[in-house]
DNA sequence: GTCTATAGCCAGATAGAC
DNA sequence: GTCTATCTGGCTATAGAC
């Protein structure tokens, strides 16, 4: 009995897989919008009807696609995170927003998927919050790794708006992170910007205006580590800063 | 006679604004991908094959509102820009950014057409380079102004890589205009991550992450802002400055 | 320039046999 | 779970009358 729906569950995740996997191939040639159950099921010698019975709904099978991004590329991030982990704060930063670049660049259509523009019609289910907080959670831990090292920030000239440092406060509860508020703010909007430089490479904003795209987004991307003040930190895995004191 | 084809031309104007006024709204319900002609024409009371008089295929009727969406993108940001004339590099920098930003918010399927995911099966023709360049035109104004008036930036910390400057000295050339090659690499970094921030708050990646979205835009404007320099700066219109000496 | 008509496609979703 | 069949709708694009 067990060993029959093991069977059953094994096959089931199969071609639920490989419904996912075909329907990853036609998002790149028709992009989300036009993603069809029909044509999926064509391409895999089936018949529309019978993938109703692992996707409820069109707008089923576009959740489990955004959620396998998010997954995807929060996995690459926290992969390069954990490989960088004996690194400075600076070159853990970076080799998480290279490989964030890399698996864009690898996936295009996926990248689009969940970080252009919203399919229309849909709205993206609960479910997806959380695995798309990753790569976000993946910097804020270089960050707060290495303010833990001690205090690497001096003034901050200007201090952030109270309801920014409100909302900073907020996510840092949610979080449970150690990131102070304005510190935590300002990693959110690198973040924002991190994805601002893959989008305009993506969506081809710099044809015929950058063409050395590596090294264009690796110095950038350097700059947005010290516009938080990454650079001024120790090494973040000893524990104990030599850079810094509090 | 020129009057009779004064008229017609005066009408085959007006019926071309409405189609595209028409596929704009349908824009917001549908989605670029989804754009058709034949409800266009439902909707004006027309019949689908009457457009093909306007608009040879449904991708020039799509180029065409990629057009019109970046010119008005362009000149939201024109318009700012010759507002803050006499304003610091840094008002003049923000009122620039803060004009990009409402504009998207007050049209966020023409911004997304623009700056989302590309169309897919869509490729943009050669015409909309140039539209599409204003608003980093007037973004590098707002730079290359405040260095008019003097030299504002100290060292380059490690300079830009030479693959990265080479590129950005092709760029000066092509606008012919006076800013150092390493300042306007940095201009067109700034300018991404801005439409970084807008994506993200605009696409829903701030949703229960930042409430404050006009306040975290400015600080976060701000902060590129300094990233370049500008706030080293005397104020631009005045022409010798006074707060930077060569 | 607008109309009717048509060709040749495509889609999501359901019913009911097996 | 998969199949056939079907409903109901959509689309781009063209031909040819007016």
């Amino acid at each position: 009995m067990t060993a029959i729906r093991g069977a059953r569950e094994r096959a089931r995740i199969e071609v639920t897989a490989a419904i996912k996997d075909e329907a990853r191939r036609q998002l790149a040639a028709a992009g989300a919008a036009k993603l069809s159950l029909r044509a999926v099921a064509r391409e895999l010698g089936m018949v529309s009807s019978a993938l109703y019975r692992y996707f409820p709904s069109r707008d089923d099978l576009l959740t489990a696609l955004i959620i396998d991004a998010y997954d995807a590329l929060g996995e690459a991030a926290e992969q390069a995170l954990a490989k960088a982990f004996h690194d400075t704060p600076v070159d853990r930063w970076t080799a998480v927003c290279r490989a964030v670049r890399a698996w864009a660049l690898a996936r295009p259509h996926e990248y689009g998927l969940i970080y252009g523009s919203p399919v229309p019609g849909y709205s993206a289910p609960e479910a997806t919050i959380e695995p798309a907080s990753r790569v976000g959670l993946a910097l804020i831990a270089v960050v707060g790794d290495a303010h833990a090292t001690g205090v690497f920030r001096v003034p901050d000239e200007p201090p952030a708006p109270e309801a920014v440092l409100r909302d900073a406060g907020r996510l840092r509860e949610r979080l449970g992170v150690t990131l102070p508020a304005p510190l935590l703010a300002e990693t959110v909007a690198a973040c924002a910007q991190l994805f601002g430089l893959v989008n305009f490479e993506l969506f081809g904003q710099f044809n015929r205006v950058v063409e050395a795209r590596e090294e264009f987004f690796d110095r950038a991307v350097l700059r947005l580590a010290r516009g938080i003040g990454l650079d001024r930190c120790a090494p973040a895995a000893a524990g104990g800063g030599d850079g810094a004191g509090a």
